[in-house]
DNA sequence: TTTATAGTTCGATATATGTCAAACAATCAA
DNA sequence: TTGATTGTTTGACATATATCGAACTATAAA
């Protein structure tokens, strides 16, 4: 759980969390469908949105990928990215107990 | 909120913090009573658990109080920690939404 | 095959963080 | 007032992290 903080305590992490979180269709925080319009966000997407550098998005997608945040996805020229659909309710599990 | 990720991301304040949410009556994380018989622990039993110096314990305390997760009081020789009631409830809503 | 686009890896660097020892401060007890 | 206990502050240091530019890889398009 500390490594999964860790990964949310980069401003621009949590930027690129709180913007995958939203990409789905309204209301699914944390669920995504591969079948509907907007499923996942590129990551050429996500940089534009940060003002960092190509490198530094890139580190912070494995980052997040790592502890487990984000799953990613090649398509075509660019890499898909969505939140995973357990890990919202590990960390809503992890405050109730 | 990257703030309270980050204060929660060290493995020592992540502790802390955990303790501080079983030290209450059971069943009542992020709620404390200060009639209970034990609504708080002090920094030296904390800090006894954690295989840390003094100095380290009570730098962690500060960060944890300064992003608002816990709360202090001092009690004679003692500071006695408790984790701030609404915090609990401020982080469960960050993941529902 | 050549060019363009999207993203990664590597190396460097500046800053942030965790930790400790030593000194200090605050409370209590003799 | 003296000593013991509890915790904080300060200064130092080693490690971790965020970031960038340059070079590289992979896919698509011409």
């Amino acid at each position: 759980m500390a490594e999964i903080f860790k990964a949310l305590s980069n401003p621009n992490r949590l930027k690129i969390f709180l913007r995958l979180t939203t990409c789905c269709r309204p209301g699914t925080v944390g669920l995504y469908d591969k079948d509907a319009d907007v499923d996942a966000m590129f990551v050429g997407d996500l940089g534009r949105e940060l003002d960092v550098g190509k490198p530094t998005v890139s580190h912070h997608i494995k980052e997040l990928r790592r502890v487990g945040i984000i799953r990613t996805e090649r398509r075509g020229q660019n890499i898909a990215c969505w939140v995973d659909p357990n890990i919202i309710e590990e960390l809503k599990q992890f405050f109730t107990r």
